[in-house]
DNA sequence: CACTTGACCTGTCCGC
DNA sequence: TGCGGACAGGTCAAGT
């Protein structure tokens, strides 16, 4: 759920709320998915925060950066000054903040204070060298980035050379950055290609489409803040709307924005739910 | 090597 | 109303 338009919002709000601040100190609640000295943050101040994929590094001035991936559920909720609230904090907040699940509590100068909450401990934290982020196995596998590095010639030679499905090849990291289930399902619809289709045997034009539909649903999602489907909140502790806006993910029974008479059918690929429809997405 | 499947967690929702 | 079970989806290790 969070993918690169839930992590590019977040990384914004972070931007205009905690870069500046030093911390302080470092509450560790539950550490186990925390490698690294965390200690090592201790007197940092927060220059940057850089986005790869759907990892976050938070940069400090002492040379050590914060790299945080959130999975599903993770949440980085800021509490302190210049934080304006259009609406309520988002129910989707499970436990409270600071609450039951709260791993780190991070407490930065000037009364603001970053709570990382994570109900189902999938997320992880990494302690490193800034100089050493981009050596972290998982940013150093991620293929390029939707908005800046991908083009139709790189996914066309992608799925040429994929003999698996393309919804598998959308979702896998090492081969487009920061596209997950929701922008698959909805790039897929909006190409007019089934999600079961091999890679592999899918004409140029059409993966000109699908080029074009990834920019496409990643643009329309960041205007909206992100998706909030499962646990998915921005710092400030709001929600998205993309999931109100989805073409096709989660509306399984509806008809078909483009044909009226067909109803949106959910399968399972990759373990995955799977949504399209049957008549504008043939194998 | 290339690709697929299930495990990791826990809250929520659905049906009986 | 209560309860068991299916489900949600991002990786990653294990399996084919």
């Amino acid at each position: 759920m969070p993918e690169l338009p839930e992590v590019e919002s977040i990384r914004k709000e972070l931007e205009s709320f905690i870069v500046g601040h030093t911390i302080n100190k470092v509450k560790v609640n539950y550490g186990e998915k925390i490698t690294g000295d965390i200690k090592k943050i201790n007197g940092g101040k927060i220059e940057r925060i850089r986005r790869f994929g759907k990892v976050l590094s938070i940069d400090l001035n002492n040379n050590y950066s914060i790299v945080i991936h959130i999975k599903l559920t993770g949440q980085l909720i800021y509490k302190g000054p210049n934080l304006k609230r259009r609406n309520n904090i988002s129910k989707k907040v499970v436990g409270g903040v600071p609450g039951k699940h709260t791993h780190v509590v991070f407490i930065l100068d000037k009364d603001a204070i970053l709570y990382f909450n994570d109900y189902r401990k999938f997320g992880w934290i990494k302690i490193v060298k800034t100089n050493r982020v981009k050596d972290i196995d998982f940013i150093k596998n991620l293929g390029p980035e939707p908005l800046d590095g991908l083009n139709f010639k790189k996914l066309s030679k992608l799925a040429a050379s994929y003999n698996g499905m393309i919804k598998t090849l959308l979702m896998d990291q090492t081969k487009v950055a920061g596209v997950g289930n929701i922008y698959a399902n909805d790039a897929l619809w909006l190409a007019g290609i089934h999600p079961e289709a091999i890679a592999s045997d899918i004409s140029k034009k059409k993966i000109k489409d699908l080029y074009e539909a990834i920019e496409n649903v990643l643009k329309r999602s960041l205007k909206q803040g992100g998706a909030s489907e499962l646990a998915y909140v921005r710092p400030s502790g709001e929600e998205g709307d993309y999931q109100d806006h989805t073409l096709v993910y989660g509306r399984d029974g509806e008809s078909c924005k483009r044909h009226k008479n067909t109803k949106i059918k959910k399968i399972k690929v990759a373990g995955r739910g799977t949504y399209f429809c049957p008549k504008c997405q043939k194998k």
